[in-house]
DNA sequence: GAATGTGTGTCTATAAT
DNA sequence: GTTTAT
DNA sequence: ATAATAGACACACATT
């Protein structure tokens, strides 16, 4: 599955060796801005982007295997399109979260939450207050720009607007202009250039946390609680073998503090993690 | 639950904000905090005045200086603005063009919804298209306008209850931001990763802990289920590899001891030996015993 | 967390004078 | 050392 | 000889 987020990951996030995808706005010639749809996500996403300037765009070294530096710029707006059919799914099955914090973690600045059929509310499988409530926390606690549609035109009339206005805040005559630098009339600043994002390397804490998490039971406060105290598998394995019997291992992590404040993770998870990393033979 | 409300003169007419009781424990120290959000209701006839002239240049207050008046007030708190009845408003000046009582109906309207509503003769250029679909148009461009120099959303609502049932919603938000915010920051981030499945369930005598520590295993970064199983078919716990760990003698003992491992694969013929590998080795290795949390599994060196 | 409901386990106080 | 009642 | 129990209360997990 290729999207956004894997996108990301394989450092190829708006590299031109991202395949083309259709543009929904017609692209406005060399210059103008076209809004690129990621593939995979079902529901519409669109990144605002503008070609470079020959000039700004050194070619990459030649027999490298890296990324090429990137021809296009992203202007750091990207739409997220969702009907509320869509959005209503996606809370159910838990999507919505993943999604939001996929767009939040995309590093483009602007992200903006385009929610379509908003006369539609009703008759779904989830009460209208709940969506209600799901596209308001969307605006104020991620901090996205919600914008509110009636139907497929209006969100396309939205889009026409938003290129229009685009390509007169981008236009061709601040491409000489450096990075960041505010422009003339107002406080809008060019957006840095975003080429590679490197795919974010696994550390030892990060994996030792999914694996305590294997186990029915650990949590992310509990996982972390653990980590507070035995911030590696070695460091654990080593306090398991410092114990003089059995029913030290068995305790080891029932006093450990979880979460708010300093709940004690229990003699049960203890006893199981204890035969966890301290079962001799073959595990049943 | 612990808190109020109160109706006080607002540094922005019309407005709501939100103050939380911080300090850890003074009881008279009223060290309230504001939250970094503003809800401002904006009566319809200013809404649709600077929206005027905002579309002829005249010097008067248009909607960007509207909001940047109200962002410089608020200090850069996050501001949304509401404005109740403009569908209405639609409906009617487009009705009043065909029934040429155009000034009649929008006092009717303005009176009936807002408090002191007084008519607004607009003068237009040009041509005689329906009047309502050019507001819309007009309208979609001061709102895109107004996001893209101010950042600024706006709430369009149709009635005043929906105002009532928004300020409720809003006000749950901003009350909960803080505390889903923390959790954003300390917990893990692979809670909400794209396929994540939570923990096995074990019983109380240690029963599916094998399928914990294979999945363990597959922790790891380019894991396929094949290669876990491998691992933990040669060694059935943590114990095990932990203590074969122990044994070697030299680091690239240690560091290639499961790179020979035997992976089963797909029918078809592969290019790639079937084995785990000298890289994921290495990492396994790196994960159970380097006594440095922070240590890059990827890195190479 | 969308909201609400279900089951595990910890936690806190427990009598009578 | 294993069983009992509060 | 030793200690327990009910209930509140959270939290992990499962549903409309």
């Amino acid at each position: 599955m290729l999207d956004l987020y894997h996108h990301r990951r394989e450092g190829w996030l708006f590299s031109p060796s991202t395949p083309s995808y259709k543009n929904v706005l017609p692209d406005q010639g060399a210059g103008g801005h076209c809004w690129r749809r990621e593939p995979e996500t079902v529901a519409l996403c669109l990144v605002a982007l503008r070609a470079l300037p020959e000039a700004a765009c050194p070619l990459p070294p030649p027999g490298q295997l890296q990324p090429p530096a990137p021809r296009e710029l992203a202007l750091g707006y990207v739409v997220e399109r969702k009907r509320m059919a869509d959005l209503c799914s996606s809370i159910i099955d838990g999507r919505f979260r993943e999604q939001k914090f996929r767009l939040h973690q995309c590093g483009l600045q602007h992200p903006i939450y385009l929610v379509e059929d908003s006369g539609t509310i009703q008759h779904l499988s989830l009460p209208e207050s709940t969506l209600q409530q799901a596209v308001i926390n969307t605006q104020v606690v991620d901090g996205f720009f919600v914008k509110r549609t009636r139907d497929v035109r209006e969100s396309a009339a939205y889009l026409t607007v938003m290129t229009r206005h685009l390509d007169r805040l981008f236009g061709v005559s601040s491409r000489e202009r450096s990075w960041g630098e505010p422009r003339e009339s107002g406080t809008e600043t060019l957006p840095p250039p975003i080429s590679v994002i490197p795919p974010q390397a696994q550390t030892v804490r990060e994996v030792f946390a999914r694996q305590l998490m294997q186990v029915s039971g650990v949590s992310g406060d509990k996982a972390a609680a653990i980590l507070e105290r035995y911030s590696t598998p070695a460091s654990l394995l080593a306090a398991y073998a410092a114990c003089l019997s059995p029913q030290d291992k068995e305790m080891l992590l029932s006093n450990t503090k979880c979460g708010k404040l300093q709940r004690n993770l229990g003699p049960t998870l203890s006893k199981t993690l204890a035969q966890l990393y301290c079962t001799p033979g073959p595990l049943p | 639950m612990d808190c109020s409300c109160a109706i006080e003169s607002q540094a922005v007419p019309c407005s709501i904000s939100w103050k939380r009781q911080v300090g850890p424990s003074q009881v008279d120290d009223d060290s309230w905090v504001e939250e970094p959000n503003v809800l401002v209701l904006l009566r319809l006839e200013d809404f649709v005045s600077m929206e005027v002239q905002g579309t002829a240049d005249c010097s008067e207050e248009t909607l960007r200086s509207f909001a940047a008046r109200v962002m410089e007030k608020t200090a850069g708190r996050t501001l949304a603005l509401v404005v109740v009845g403009l569908e209405k408003y639609f409906r009617l000046e487009f009705l009043s063009h065909k029934l040429q009582s155009r000034k009649k109906l929008q006092s009717v309207v303005l009176s009936g919804s807002q408090a002191g509503g007084q008519g607004k003769p607009r003068k237009r250029k040009g041509k005689e298209a329906p009047i309502s679909e050019l507001s819309r148009v007009e309208v979609e461009e001061a709102l895109v306008d107004l996001q893209l120099h101010a950042g600024v959303q706006v709430r369009v609502l149709e009635s005043w209850k929906e105002l009532g049932d928004l300020a409720s919603s809003f006000t749950k938000a901003v009350a909960e931001a803080p505390f889903k915010r923390e959790r954003e920051k300390k917990g893990f981030s692979f809670y909400l990763e794209s396929e994540w499945c939570r923990g096995a369930k074990v019983d109380r005598s240690g029963k599916g802990l094998a399928q914990v520590w294979k999945r363990q295993i597959q922790q790891f970064n380019r894991v396929s289920l094949e290669m876990a199983g491998a691992v933990v078919s040669k060694y059935p716990s943590p114990l095990l590899l932990a203590q074969a760990y122990r044994k070697g003698s030299s680091e690239q003992e240690r560091q290639n001891m499961l790179a020979d491992i035997p992976v089963r694969r797909g029918d078809g013929v592969t290019a790639t030996t079937r084995r785990i590998g000298s890289e994921l080795s290495r990492r396994i290795y790196l994960q159970m015993t380097s006594p440095n949390p922070d240590l890059s599994l990827d890195a190479n060196g």
